[in-house]
DNA sequence: GGTTGCTCCTGAATGC
DNA sequence: TGCATTCAGGAGCAAC
């Protein structure tokens, strides 16, 4: 699932081959994903450059001349690969659009951006650059997770009175904003807090204690996308998500990683929603 | 107003 | 073997 480390990975990915290039030819090939595409979207887009490649949260934002800005949301299974050969630097072009390439750009420097999306969970906008932040998609979003912003005072007086387990609490994109199921497992994990506990009832101390957690699990995500980004000349023109190794999404039945723990990782549902936790130690 | 559950969608995994 | 059912999940939204 494209959490805010994947975003900031395909981000960093995409923007060499996008940054100061000339879209030549959109091809949007469906009047949807998630939601419907702007009006024109393929001719507005067309003939544009990209100035620069952006990201707030988990929305890749391409701001383009003629003061429009691209938002992308790559939803839950939504992906955005570069082929072509635009830096002398991949092997294999990909002429042939594949099931779900729902929007192909074609750069002028020789590159191909295409936005496949099996699910279609994500979604793309244009808006006035200078009017992003009070997107509908955007202007509820709490602060950037690595940003100063989110602070330890910040998060205590955000959650101290909320009467919502951490897990959802964290999941809240009004809370803190490019945090995913993956990535909350992992937090409150290595912030020893059990997932079901309610907000208020974690002390000043734990909640202060869970903002750089936060930001090292993101951090750590992201240096680790930005290692296996340096094998991708390597891997035959995949541009998607690092294999990341977690320590309890996805592990159930495994011993909890914690030195001397002796626990085990356990499945429970949430929300609706996976998570997986050591009762041994997250309390 | 805070919180919960429903909803969109497809492919993979599971069940009979 | 093959068909039908279940499940996964981001996040807006309706309904308590």
């Amino acid at each position: 699932m494209p959490e805010l480390p994947e975003v900031e990975t395909v981000r960093r990915g995409l923007a060499p081959a996008m940054e100061g290039a000339v879209i030549d030819l959109a091809q949007v090939n469906r009047p949807d994903l998630r939601w419907p595409f702007p009006e024109q979207f393929a001719d507005r887009l067309t003939g544009r450059r990209v100035l620069r490649l952006g990201r707030r949260s988990k929305y890749l934002l391409a701001e383009l001349d003629g003061d429009e800005t691209l938002i992308v949301h790559l939803g839950m299974s939504g992906r955005m690969t570069v082929s072509g050969d635009p830096l002398g630097q991949f092997h294999h072009d990909h002429p042939m659009p594949e099931k779900h390439d729902h929007v192909v750009l074609n750069m002028g420097n020789g590159a191909r951006i295409t936005f496949n999306d099996p699910r279609r969970f994500g979604a793309m906008d244009l808006w006035p650059s200078a009017e992003v932040e009070r997107h509908w998609l955007i202007r509820n979003l709490g602060p950037e997770p690595l940003g100063n912003a989110f602070s330890e005072g910040y998060f205590v007086e955000r959650l101290k009175t909320r009467n919502t387990p951490m897990k959802a609490a964290l999941l809240d994109q009004r809370v803190v904003a490019g945090l995913g199921n993956i990535y909350v497992c992992e937090v409150l994990h290595r912030a020893g807090i059990d997932p079901r506990r309610t907000a208020r009832r974690v002390s000043d101390r734990r909640l202060a204690a869970t903002v750089p957690i936060v930001r090292d699990v993101l951090s750590e995500a992201i240096e680790a996308g930005g290692s296996s980004l340096r094998d991708y000349r390597r891997a035959d023109g995949e541009l998607g998500y690092f294999q990341h190794v977690f320590r309890v999404y996805d592990r159930e039945g495994h011993p909890c990683p914690r030195e001397g723990c002796g626990g085990t990782v356990t499945r429970i549902v949430q929300s609706g929603r996976s998570t997986f936790w050591c009762p041994a130690c997250q309390r």
